[in-house]
DNA sequence: TATGAATGAGGTTTCATTCAT
DNA sequence: TATGAATGAAACCTCATTCAT
């Protein structure tokens, strides 16, 4: 609390006066951030007119908000042990996020841009899975700026498949 | 330390005659649990025969660890929060799964049952990330046990694509 | 403080602009309420008639008193751990209810109410010490209220003694 | 707590390896010096043969509590501030208290060295005030050393009463 | 070698006080 | 004059680590 308040450029208690204890600033910050990558993801979507597009876009959103949030989502995958209600908050955020893409997909299948006997959930995973495993490699393992990211690949090859 | 002590069933001091901080302790245990589940991962993928078969049982092997292992798992999670020599023990055990993933990758491609012109390692991340997300689907989120989860359509779905 | 400021309708800031600090705030509330408590005592002293009746109306008043400052009085007697400035206006408050009850008791010899060999001072002892064990009892721990509170008995016996 | 850990010889954290909390030290001790103070005032008051000798062992026995362990007893007078836990535990010991005093009043009556027709109770509040307000007088304000209180008229006054 | 009582740095929280408005 | 947001010293408590046995 006492590094936190010097960051923000406040007094230790000062802090004490909008959050009643460590646990509850942690859930407001886990709130406000979920909330805002899922606004900003489904504005992302909302750019793409295809498919490919929408997530392209998607896949760009991911790897801008790793990088300029890169310390919080650190402490939001460490969220799982923290208390119960903060789990709570966490599910919430990620059913939300799932939620848009499995609309995106719904969706996508009516334009008949994806197979219609596809399972939603299975396909949402797919997809999530993916554009996640891409966003970490490429920010937090290869540490490659924005700029210089592909999602071409990637998104290709979710909607084609790998089999021969 | 005590509480790992008591489930250790040996006083407090002894666990300092085998680990010299709490954090080496952390370290072994996470080098120690990367290595167990990557044999585990690279036996059960070696049971299948083509590759719809070895992700079925990578699917599988993937839900029965973290079952059984689901603190651990937890645990690892944070580690990111950990110091640097932490992460980059976690970061190799990463790599070596995602070898081992890509490796089944190259062979299934000479084996004609994957498109020769596939990235292998975007196509590793479509593998991983699919199955990663189901699993953390249905086992923290959906709380189904084992037996009850089909591993068949996630893997279909991953070869085939979405595209119509 | 705050919570002070609250029960009185103004602002944290304003106790300050009346009261140098917390102590002295404490320090005048108590000297308010001895005083209060020691002209309130002699009012009630001067309504008997007789030593009997004096007393009886002491009795109550305490009794009264008692109920209606519980608060107040339970914060007066951590006072002792205060500062040595709070302890000196304790104690003259005391000293000051004492000299009443001592002035009554040399009144009372020479009305030939009392024995007139008896100690002033140990009298004044034996007064004040069964009238308060007495109130304390009754109110504190039997919380009787002041209605049902007979004061009778427990002046008869000051005045009698316990001796067969 | 720091203060206490020092005056122990002890560190700040080996505190808590005795008792749970601040809280509970306060307890304990609390509830050690009342059964400490009752133990030895009833084994003052079987010293004397008399009610008058009892009760003035009584009387010295409170005066040399009183200085042996002031700190403790202006500590425990505070005590209606606390926590309701520890009132009980308080009052609890004031009730064992009174209960001795009470019980060496009825047997006083039996040994027809008290008027039989007292009320028990009553009887006793004059015994436990009178003695208490004289200690306090002694100790506290006059500040005399143990061997220079004198017990024998406080009690005689107790004893013989007020009226002439 | 194994132990656990003792330790104290460091963490969270409170609250009397200040001061800009 | 009145206010209450901001402050930080100081309080309570935890827990990784040590060391005498």
């Amino acid at each position: 609390m006492e590094y936190i308040a010097k960051e923000a450029g406040i007094g230790k208690g000062t802090i004490y006066e909008y959050f009643a204890s460590k646990e509850r600033l942690f859930e407001e910050m886990l709130k406000f951030c979920m909330e805002e990558f899922c606004l900003g993801l489904k504005k992302a979507m909302d750019q793409g007119e295809t498919i490919a597009e929408k997530l392209q876009y998607c896949s760009h959103y991911n790897a801008e908000y790793l990088i300029d949030h890169m310390d919080i989502v650190e402490i939001a995958m460490q969220v799982n042990l923290l208390n119960e209600e903060l789990r709570v908050h966490f599910l919430a955020g990620q059913a939300a996020i799932r939620a848009h893409y499995m609309a995106m997909v719904k969706e996508a299948k009516v334009k008949a841009e994806l197979r219609v006997d596809l399972d939603d959930e299975l396909a949402t995973f797919c997809i999530i899975g993916a554009l996640d495993e891409f966003c970490k490699q490429r920010v937090f393992i290869d540490q490659r700026p924005l700029a210089e990211i592909d999602h071409r690949g990637i998104v290709d090859m979710i909607l084609r498949g790998l089999k021969y």
